[in-house]
DNA sequence: CACTCTTAGTGTCTAGGATACACTAAGTCC
DNA sequence: GGACTTAGTGTATCCTAGACACTAAGAGTG
């Protein structure tokens, strides 16, 4: 079977960008190509869209197929389309990125890419084709995000503490935090529910655990609320 | 001549949200369709992506094309990927939004399209394909960025006055600012070069003129600083 | 040329948010 | 029981954002 147009098209992929936090580290979910250009390089994962579906559909797609990651926060990135990016023939890659919360997506390696695993951005270096810029602007992107909106939380299990909250930013933003400025800030929004549980299997006094109120957080939008931190 | 490939592919395009800035109103360039589908109707200007160059370089290209306009800020928005945008057959538009100093703009209408014009934002509705939504999210996007980043100049001639620049905010971010509250902000910033001119042509009071002093922009982000509205 | 009209241009006070800062409480481990 | 580690908490200061009203300058008009 073969597809005839009257000129030439590039090729349409998606490449994704799957974030992912640690105790002490923001990691990048890669995959190793199998196959040439680049074979044995480390990737971001990603592939072909098809005819019938969004790239939206295409990412989580690919992601799924590729390392079994499903339910996660995705969003368009940017779109690459440098002429040369790919030595084969013309692509196009629209990139997205995606948070997940690392502790409940342990990888599996899956059909297409021989291998998933995840790494410290600091060490996701010299990447295949132009992963490389792409994990930067993602990175980039999601600094600026996190300051303004409450995605912060795709990171971190469904209950955390505030010690976790404030680790994540500082990862994230690259600064330090002070302690009781970030949780009277963060805690004044009212945005946190307060459960009646604590943090277990610590050597030391254990932290109250916290869920991100998703529904209150609507209301106070609709009410002219704006998430900053 | 024709191109054969052993799967499908969208066609790829570019669509250009050309903003300028009226003295009361947010303005968009829109050319009316000479053919089918949506013959008549208004669009955004864009077309075919070529294999030689990247979305940048093609917006740029269809930009001139189609409205005669050039030397534009110019910036990604995000890529249009449903299914059936085009009646025709699957492409997907990778969108970009100008900004442009309207006075130095006169629009040639010129080759494939068949007219060009401005038209208030407000009014630019009922558009071909799914440029409404493009230009909602282009509007959001610039009202995102321009507090933020000193992108608005791009829309005011050279030198221009104070109160022009409040306007533009007013008129982008759709708020009253206060007139001392905003000259004190934006002067101590001191990214503005006070001119020894005043405007001309007026039947009261000259203002005095000012020009964006990029350079010392560039100098204070290196330096830390952010730039803030 | 006097008067009117219109916009330019300017300073202060107040309130609320941001930041700096250090000790006690609770729990585990040995 | 003592050492160790992290949780959890309040106050004082500074600075920025926002509210607010009058005089200055120039053009136009009769």
């Amino acid at each position: 079977m073969s597809y005839t147009y009257e000129y030439p098209r590039p090729a349409l992929t998606v490449d994704c960008v799957v974030f992912g936090l640690d105790e002490d580290d923001l990691k990048v979910l890669l995959v190793q190509r199998a196959g040439e250009p680049f074979r044995g390089s480390w990737a971001l994962p990603g592939g072909f869209v098809d005819m019938q579906e969004t790239t939206d559909d295409a990412a989580l797609r690919e992601l799924e197929e590729e390392t079994g990651v499903r339910d996660v926060y995705l969003e368009q990135l940017y779109t690459f389309s440098a002429v040369n990016r790919d030595p084969r023939e013309r692509v196009v890659s629209v990139a997205y990125y995606a948070l997940v919360k690392l502790s409940e997506h342990a990888v599996r390696a899956a059909t297409d890419a021989s291998d998933a695993a995840w790494f410290s951005v600091e060490e996701a270096t010299n990447l295949a084709f132009d992963h490389d810029e792409i994990v930067a602007t993602a990175r980039e992107r999601l600094r600026g995000k996190v300051r303004y909106q409450p995605i912060g939380f795709e990171l971190l299990p469904e209950k955390f503490t505030l010690t976790q909250l404030q680790r994540l930013y500082e990862i994230v933003l690259d600064t330090e935090l002070d302690k009781r400025n970030f949780r009277k800030k963060i805690l004044a929004m009212d945005l946190l529910r307060s459960l009646d549980e604590v943090e277990k299997g610590v050597a030391h006094r254990a932290a109250r655990l916290y869920r991100f109120d998703q529904r209150r957080y609507r209301q106070l939008v609709k009410r002219g609320f704006n998430f900053e931190l």
